[in-house]
DNA sequence: AATAATTTTAATCATTTGATTAAATATTTT
DNA sequence: AAAATATTTAATCAAATGATTAAAATTATT
């Protein structure tokens, strides 16, 4: 096996057992003996490849954000489809996305909380603004004369009804579902409903 | 000052620091130390008043999350009010407790993902379902014929939007606000716009 | 094949951290 | 006031943890 090859493999065995570890325990109660166990290393590799534990966070936390939004970018951009066909794709797409990674979200609340500046660089108000959706979105809320809602609030409503049923999850399971409806349905349900109740929102009854 | 009063009150303070400091940074990142600094009392109090730290963060977790939820039920089983009156009274009422605390979600969907047993005993499916809300919604749902929605997905969605911009106030501020229109005014218009948004939802158009 | 460079390992370090202990101080009871 | 009880403090412990080191093993270069 050549040298840069063997490189890759391990540098990603660490990396991926870091993602797996840190998403599942955030960074304090991650240790880093941990990471080294789930990735089958010597923990001393930790440190050769990647310096220190801070390190190696830094870098998969802005992969796994880098991760999440950039399905975004693409769908908001997209000059072909309506603001409706955006919102369900979009609710489509990161349902899927969150079923495969459900606890990606609560990571990277608490990573941004505790260090807001990793959001600089990786999407901005400028991104935003200047796609098309931000446009559709405007657009199709300034024909609603009454309900004077700021577009921001209704991409907060959107991002709040997809993600928080994953970062809730414990507490739903605890306080609404019965053995029958599992959460799956849920979603599934969910991915049909949201697009039609942030039409709603935005067309204003 | 007598012997129980100053237990009260070294109690108190401790606890008080530890809510502090747990809640900003977590369990596992939060020292003793830090705690005992906060409080102005020696390292040691902390054990000989509360035994561990685990110990002293159950406790804070479980008053955390029941000051949390006490509003919820009075609000809920109160068979005064219309279904769109309690709405509106929720969403004031945990707008404007989230303002104050706004470090408390994170807190506690972190704590309950970590530890989901807490929640059982504090809140649960009984409480949920027999309550007048729950009934009134329900009522109101079957209404609407087309749109099968479950009554859970309209509380999810209740929550996550009370609650969301608490928890990704950090990346909303990058993402979406300039530096006139301010996180506060984004919270008082929707203070006035959810339980139009909800009632939305429910009505179905 | 011999040498050089890279990667991996086992052992160890230094710090941090939750917890304890024994003595000192303060408070309550008698 | 004396004795008993409770609280507080300073010092220390033991375990955990991030990091380092020097040697061993592997791979690449000549």
């Amino acid at each position: 096996m050549s040298k840069k090859a063997k490189d890759i493999t391990t540098e990603e065995k660490i990396k991926e057992a870091a993602r797996k570890i840190f998403t599942s325990k955030g960074y304090a109660a991650a240790r880093t003996r941990d990471i080294a166990e789930e990735a089958g290393m010597n923990l001393a590799l930790l440190n050769y490849y990647f310096r220190s534990k801070e390190k190696l966070f830094e870098i998969v936390m802005i992969e796994n954000f880098m991760h999440f939004i950039s399905g975004i970018k693409t769908i908001m951009y997209n000059e072909e489809t309506s603001l409706k066909e955006k919102i369900q794709i979009l609710v489509s797409f990161y349902i899927d996305k969150l079923s495969a990674q459900p606890d990606l979200p609560l990571f990277i609340l608490n990573s941004v909380k505790a260090n807001p500046k990793v959001i600089k660089g990786i999407f901005n108000k400028q991104i935003l603004q200047k796609s098309y959706f931000f446009k559709q979105l405007q657009q199709e809320l300034s024909k609603n004369k009454n309900a004077t809602s700021n577009p921001i609030n209704i991409l907060i409503n959107i991002l709040s009804m997809i993600i928080f049923p994953f970062i809730g999850q414990p507490m739903i399971n605890e306080i609404g579902l019965s053995k029958k409806e599992d959460f799956n349905n849920l979603l599934q349900e969910r991915k049909k409903l949201l697009p039609i109740w942030i039409m709603q929102m935005i067309k204003g009854k």
